[in-house]
DNA sequence: AACATAGGTTCCAGATAGTGAAACTTTATC
DNA sequence: GATAAAGTTTCACTATCTGGAACCTATGTT
């Protein structure tokens, strides 16, 4: 029998696909996942999925939680105190962030390119009690993102091979997407209008790292009652300022 | 032939030690470790070492550097922002420790128990030029750090199995260490006087959890020349009222 | 430009190392 | 104190990983 769809098919690591697939899964669980909830989740068998577990355990990524179960050892808390490489920009973009959010009262976000889409890696809120929720550590798709877009329009991510739509109003055509990332990349900044969601307005600006290429985006969020056309360019043009003042300088795109 | 020296076998989990052998490495190197450095370091073949990495790479563990060679990938440091259990811990404790450190001019030090030791998580930077460096991400043994002494005495750490030295006065006799252990239990909180290396003096108090048990350990360390015998009772009352201020309440052992 | 070198990936036969069912042990529940 | 649930260890089998060597592919060199 032949392999499924042109998939990768990629052999010699059986144990350590499992082992990263229970670490993971054990890393993204909020509370402590138990032997039999790993079992049952991943399909494994129950003495293959003790010793992997063991392993990771013995190998200090994780631990075993006093209450019981599996959660991310001392050497992943470790690596997220010291080691975070998002934790240096975080910390310094976040006093530019607190600026945008006292001044636009929305939702101020940051966002980088990650595994699989835009990672939003930090957010300070704005002081609407109607405003986007916390959703640091989620991802979404580049296409329909203002973040996603603009990291494409300055280099610091890739258009995704599928434009899966979220709304009515999502970009599904290559071509209507790549204008607007031209469009971007002229202005120095992107929008979205209810792409993502009903209703939700975003306006991302690029943070440039040394070579030019975005490194991440900072975005402002809310909802279309607040954010007029008008805001848009406003919003963009005080984001550069604040990023501005944060970074020193920081070369853009054009007006 | 036999095992090594009583050692635990440990079977069937080859491939995945050798990952997270690699994992880890990658995790705790600053830069970017290339394949050759790593297959040198691990001694492992080369064809071996790039189908690990290639596996850890795909889960998402581990990234190619845009300059080559391996580092931490979307997944870690998505966990690191997100997920990182003490996050939340330092993000609350950050700014009494910048107050103990404003007044006391000397680092302000938060630690945790670890996989090895006592491990440093935060730490606030006094004003003297004379302090510690920043030892965030390392471990020391506990029976030879302030905080170790009192998380051990407020049951958030066990008495270590060796004490090994680090200077000559280091406590080597489990007799001793449990005389100071009881101590801190006493007053409070706990103090090394140059165990850990000569002419450090460092004072510590327990972060105490819900259930009572110390989850974490604040403490304030500096030369032996500024650290007077008198100023530590001071400087453990200073940390008490801080961290007090920050949590509402919180029950301490004794006066 | 062609050549050499280093860093990385893929191939392949062989056997070591991982697998999973079941027995066993430990811990919780009634 | 009996029963059930959760987790660990055992063991024979063979599927899976290994590592040497061949094969790429960028970089730098004459």
């Amino acid at each position: 029998m032949s392999e499924e769809l042109g998939e990768k098919p990629v052999t010699g690591t059986q144990s350590i696909d499992r082992a990263c697939d229970l670490l993971i899964r054990v890393m993204n669980s909020e509370d402590p996942q138990t032997l039999s909830e790993l079992v049952a989740a991943t399909g494994l068998a129950k003495g293959t999925t003790s010793r992997i577990l063991s392993a990771l355990e013995r190998s200090g990524l994780l631990a075993r939680s006093a209450v019981g179960g599996f959660e991310a050892g001392p050497v992943l808390n470790h690596f997220a105190v010291r080691g975070g490489a998002y934790t240096a920009l975080i910390g310094s973009l976040t006093p530019a962030m607190e600026r945008i959010a006292d001044i636009t009262h929305e939702t101020v976000s940051l966002a980088v390119t990650g595994h699989n889409g835009i990672d939003n890696i930090a957010q300070v809120e704005g002081s609407y009690l109607l405003g986007s929720r916390n959703w640091v550590g989620e991802s979404v798709p580049s296409h329909c993102s203002a973040a996603g877009k603009v990291l494409i329009a300055f280099g610091g991510a890739t258009v995704p091979s599928t434009l899966a739509p979220r709304t009515t109003e999502t970009i599904t055509d290559f071509a209507l997407l790549d204008q607007h990332i031209r469009k971007a990349r002229e202005v120095g900044y992107a929008v979205i209008r209810n792409e993502l969601e009903q209703g939700l307005i975003a306006v991302a600006i690029p943070v440039l790292g040394d070579n030019g290429k975005a490194i991440a985006a900072l975005s402002v969020s809310g909802p279309a009652e607040r954010i007029t056309l008008g805001d848009e360019l406003h919003i963009a043009q005080l984001m550069r300022r604040e990023l501005n003042q944060v970074q020193g300088l920081q070369q853009e795109g054009a007006a």
